[in-house]
DNA sequence: CAACGATTGGTGACGTGTCAACTATTCCGG
DNA sequence: CCGGAATAGTTGACACGTCACCAATCGTTG
């Protein structure tokens, strides 16, 4: 017997999926206008400027990212084919492979980023107050809680 | 000068967009795995089931599930190659065209939804409160008017 | 009615994401 | 030290989304 959405719960999931498609589509657009970069570019472009060193082997970045190895080594190609990244060698494991920033890629981020977070914060947090901020929060870690969960 | 996210908005925004992300390849992975459905497939199933009539114009469809034209017409295509959908010929308007449910869609969907929204309600539903649910509804409608509204 | 702008829908190119399979290397038990 | 399992990363095929553009048709205005 399945158990269907009652009309609370309706409200908030189509709201969810709709605000979710839209303000992806939305910062996507924005960031893409702004800086020719993608939202993919932007989280890997952030995830290297976050170590100190600027050079993470692809497991550890994916790790970071949360993201399938093989879509983050196609995305790694590309960016690097657009000089946005390099990789290099990794001399103590011949399987290995390290990722690095280029100077285009830092100069790239460096620009992104304050319009993007403007963005973010006209297109989110101006909208919401700090009860609504922990909220979103907490919904958001009792979900991931929950996709992490074994079934 | 960028206004940059304190620490209370970097949690919800970091969880936010880690949710997003990891909920719709749950579902996703599910469904497809499940029904031989994507997302996608869901959404223009279930839209073209909404209607009494079964028969829907693309741009009405379009509007319905707030895409692009283009991006429909690329994904009815696809369903109607796979025996989902239907299209015909609009007599009043020989531009147009209608949409419409094939018996081999009406088939899918009726056998997709009951495990769909039983995985949204256990990663989802199952996790929140009333509370929580009410506030992720006011959440997206805040975000919604906010990409809603002229720049 | 002729002309022109707007509307309906589709197409091709390209960037993106997933799955399954593959190569090269390393690790580990015997 | 040898042989197989595990690991690092890549590749190819294919589904998906967006952008820019196009063809056909409609409707309105002169």
């Amino acid at each position: 017997m399945t158990r269907w959405l009652d009309a609370r719960e309706q409200r908030a999931w189509r709201g969810y999926v709709a605000m979710q498609a839209q303000l992806n589509a939305e910062l996507h657009r924005r960031l893409q206008a702004e800086s020719g970069l993608s939202l993919a570019d932007f989280d890997v472009l952030v995830a290297l400027t976050d170590r100190a060193t600027e050079r993470m082997r692809v497991l550890e970045l994916a790790e970071a990212l949360q993201w399938e190895k093989s879509r983050l080594s196609h995305h790694l190609s590309r960016m690097q084919k657009r000089g946005l990244i390099e990789r290099e060698d990794c001399p103590d494991d011949a399987r290995g492979a390290f990722v690095l920033l280029s100077a285009e890629g830092r100069r790239a981020i460096d620009a992104a980023a304050p319009p993007h977070v403007e963005a973010v914060r006209e297109l989110v947090f101006d909208g919401l107050d700090d009860a609504d901020v922990d909220a979103l929060a907490r919904v958001a870690e009792a979900v991931l809680a929950r996709i992490a969960a074994p079934r």
